[in-house]
RNA sequence: GCAAGAAUGGCGGAAUAGGUAGACGCGCUACUUUGAGGGGGUAGUGAAUAUAUAUUCGUGGGAGUUCAAGUCUCCUUUCUUGCACCA
């Protein structure tokens, strides 16, 4: 057994002594940027999930160093976040106690995985020079309109009086004491997102992130065209404006909806005749957390409204409305046109109150709703006939657009971004109410607005941030004309100091400007950004929305950050089952370090799988994998003193180099560790190798097991240290040997196999394969309807 | 409900462009080595039939295209993930 400890100490000290992996701009070289997402430092320390995800990056920056890139790889720490706070509540310290803590743990363990960060680069979105910088373009974010404060209904719990994102609020019910969480109206920070939903979905076009992600983020931005359709409501001067991708079903209209919260109920409560039963449901409507009212999806609710008919533009019917909250008031105009025939919600609901249904699309069942995409249009006046979808939507939406009753509308799922949370542990929002001024904006030579010192953290009674309780930081003076003000107590969401700390990464210790330009410039976008698929909406489109909006206002070089976006799977327990501490099912990379080295664990979390898959952890493969390097180890005896390649294993050789290449630039890492394996088995085979041979091996191995193979290659003289040598390169000539084994097939079963030259013509193979005596027998007596022969590969013989 | 992805031995997983299915590893079996071990080595290991040579079957299920299908087409089942009363 080889002593991984004293050899994964020796080179970790080496690389930390000599600044191995330093990164400066150098315009002579190229450079490769190497993004992983940066973790939150929990108190429970990385487990083996994060130990796949940073050996992978590791091993992408160390190949492609060893490519003669100039790599920036550079790692930090999310590390403001609701648990340093909870936390810090407890015990009455600062969170920035624990979360200093914290990433020590953190870096320690990143270190004792070797990984090849430059560890000058590295900080914590919670430093005040780095949140500078953020609140710093909070205020470009404000000065441009783009952000606003607006009246928000929010997920409230009533025990811990505090507002819960929706994360936090899953279930209906707070993550932390289990109580029933309810929605409360508030006042909000926003950004606007929304305006960028059409840049957000072009931008893609820009990018070479994987298919899953891209979709999701369509999925996300949620795109729909359609119309909005003016109903005028009967014996009044208004109009209800409903939003409709299937104006072609406006004739099967029989009633409509609106959302609880839809202002046309305030307005004409004098009107509703049963107004009282109508509150009834909004109190009711607003009760439910948000979740509730998108779970119960088959039990539909709802109240019509009595004393107000709306009017069909199309035929004039009069046709009842509804309230349920089953329509959002969040999306399109909060109303729709119910066509109870065609859509199955529409259908619920008319079954249930004993609504008319018409049909309008033949060919479904209407006694079921019938999903019709193309069939012949009935009961629909002039679009009766027409037998295709797209042809009805166009004529109704001429006749809408020529009767000034309605008009084209393209709608997003995609909203602005709720900017506030009501948290210490946060980036202040550098803004101040006057009383005279209104909001003002700190002046940013003001910044950075730090959070204050304090020992007490519990959220306030009445919803507001714990801030608002620190009364000498809450009063202020108006920095406009001077008079008391207050501070803005909210503070930003986590999502904030994720989305532009790659930037940082360029030129982190720069106090003038967030990073310089000459730095972006170099640097440019991120080549590789690996992060989860949990990421893959939110963060990512935070991440794009911001980048976007500072390329807009001319401050960064690209408009979109990230060139290409992987997303890895996760590592389960060896039952399968998600790791959790309750299930007792973890694994401790700390233990498996001590147990079989960095490096083994390394090639395992590699070789374990599909990179972009969920994967279950097998201590048995892991000792695998210890095997493999204790052999590699034992290797070094049979070193033998000559250079070169001998006849033997060139071939293997070429193709290995050939194969692990071609695998780390696709991160296929559990085939490249499989091809390193073979050409092991081999090498073990012969009686000897060659220096070369053995550096050969070691090179390619680098990148997964950098410790073991640097001290091998020190102790057997083999050349410069690994990790400031470049890539071995190979012949494509020499990977297929001369001489190639290929299957001969009857009726495509293979009988047998011929070997041949590997330059053998079809012809000559068609020869060799009949001069084979199992061939022989198989055709005897039959015959030979036709030989197929392909070169290197395979030949076929049919027979009758 | 919508969208995307997946299904291969006892297990994790390979298979370039349709061309010898099961690489590599784990586990298991036999032998061997050592004082012992979750140690080292050698050989075997998809299933069935068979003394052996060998034959048949085999990539969730069903059809199809092809000389040839894990791979392509259609249908279908199951699972995973993302979104979800989005009008």
């Amino acid at each position: 057994m080889y002593n991984f400890k004293k050899i994964e100490k020796k080179w970790q000290e080496h690389w930390d002594k000599n600044n191995t992996f330093k990164t400066e701009i150098d315009n002579d070289k190229k450079k490769f940027y190497m993004l992983v997402e940066f973790p939150y430092p929990s108190g429970e320390g990385l487990h083996v999930g994060h130990g796949r995800v940073y050996t992978a990056s590791d091993v992408q920056a160390r190949f492609r160093r060893a490519l003669g890139f100039n790599v920036l790889f550079p790692m930090g720490w999310d590390s403001f976040g609701s648990p340093a706070e909870h936390y810090a509540i407890q015990n009455h310290i600062h969170p920035k106690e624990a979360v200093t803590r914290n990433i020590e743990v953190f870096r320690g363990q990143m270190k004792s995985l070797g990984l090849s960060v430059d560890w000058n680069r590295e900080f914590a979105t919670t430093d005040p020079d780095y949140y500078k910088w953020t609140q710093w373009q909070f205020l470009q974010f404000y000065k441009h309109g783009m952000a606003y404060k607006a009246k928000k209904d929010i997920n409230w719990c009533p025990n811990c009086k505090i507002g819960l994102s929706n994360e936090d609020a899953s279930g209906g019910v707070c993550e932390r004491c289990g109580t029933k969480v309810v929605q409360k109206e508030k006042e909000q920070w926003m950004l606007r997102m929304s305006d960028y939903a059409e840049e957000l979905l072009d931008g893609l076009e820009d990018t070479k992130f994987n298919n899953r992600t891209k979709i999701a983020q369509v999925n996300w931005i949620g795109k729909s065209t359609g119309a909005e359709v003016d109903f005028s409501l009967k014996g009044l001067d208004d109009k209800l404006k409903i939003y409709t991708t299937r104006c072609d079903t406006l004739f099967g209209v029989t009633f409509m909806v609106i959302a609880p919260e839809h202002p046309l109920i305030e307005k004409y409560k004098d009107r509703i005749k049963n107004i009282k039963e109508v509150s009834e449901y909004q109190e009711q409507a607003k009760s439910k957390s948000e979740f509730e009212r998108t779970e119960l999806v088959k039990d539909k609710t709802g109240v019509c409204l009595d004393g107000i008919v709306a009017i069909n533009p199309v035929n004039n019917k009069e046709i009842p409305i509804w309230i349920s909250d089953y329509v959002m008031m969040s999306y399109g105009t909060g109303a729709i046109m119910a066509v109870p025939a065609h859509d199955q919600r529409d259908y619920d609901f008319a079954k249930k109150y004993g609504i008319d249904i018409i049909e309008v699309i033949k060919g479904g069942d209407i006694s079921k709703c019938a999903y019709t995409e193309d069939g012949e249009m009935v009961n629909s006046g002039f679009l009766n006939g027409i037998t295709n979808k797209k042809d009805s939507i166009e004529k109704m939406l001429d006749y809408l657009v020529e009767k000034k009753i309605g008009k084209r509308k393209t709608n997003y799922r995609l909203q602005d971004w709720i900017f506030s949370r009501q948290r210490f542990w946060g980036e202040p929002i550098p803004i101040v109410n006057c009383p005279k001024c209104g909001y003002v904006p700190l002046d940013e030579k003001d910044l950075p607005l730090l959070l204050p010192d304090v020992a007490e953290y519990e959220p306030t009674d009445n919803g507001e941030s714990p801030l608002a309780k620190i009364s000498e930081w809450v009063n202020t003076t108006c920095p406009k004309c001077g008079g008391a003000a207050t501070r803005e107590t909210d503070t930003m969401p986590n999502w904030a100091g994720s989305s532009w700390y790659w930037l940082r990464y360029m030129d982190p210790h720069n106090a003038r400007e967030f990073a310089s330009k000459e730095a972006m410039n170099y640097f440019g976008k991120v080549d590789l950004y690996d992060g989860g698929m949990e990421h893959a909406t939110r963060h990512l489109l935070y991440a794009r929305f911001w980048n976007q909006f500072l390329y807009n206002i001319g401050l960064v070089p690209n408009k979109e950050p990230f060139e290409v976006r992987i997303s890895h799977g996760m590592i389960l327990a060896s039952d399968g089952e998600k790791m959790s501490k309750s299930k007792g099912n973890t694994v401790n990379p700390n233990e498996m370090i001590r147990n079989y080295g960095a490096d083994a664990l390394r090639t395992y979390e590699m070789f374990i799988g599909d990179y972009s898959k969920d994967a279950s952890w097998s201590e048995n493969g892991l000792r695998g994998c210890f095997k493999f390097l204790n052999r590699v180890y034992t290797l070094k005896d049979k070193v033998n003193e000559k250079n070169g390649y001998s006849e033997e294993l060139e071939t293997i050789i070429h193709k290995t180099i050939k194969k692990v290449t071609e695998d780390l630039t696709n991160l296929d890492y559990n085939t490249a560790v499989s091809a390193l394996m073979i050409l092991l088995n081999e090498m073990e085979k012969s009686s000897s190798i060659t220096k070369d041979e053995y550096r050969v091996l070691l090179q390619l191995l680098n990148p997964i097991a950098p410790h073991i193979t640097e001290e091998l290659n020190e102790e057997c003289k083999l050349g410069e240290e690994l990790s400031k040598s470049s890539w071995p390169i190979y012949d494509e000539d020499k990977t297929v040997s001369e001489k190639v084994e290929i299957g001969v097939q009857i009726n495509g079963k293979l009988r047998d196999t011929i070997t041949v030259l590997k330059s053998s013509s079809k012809e000559e193979l068609e020869q060799e394969a009949l001069k084979s005596e199992i061939i022989k027998k198989w055709i005897e007596g039959k015959e030979i309807v036709k030989v197929i022969a392909v070169p290197g590969r395979i030949v076929n013989i049919v027979i009758k």
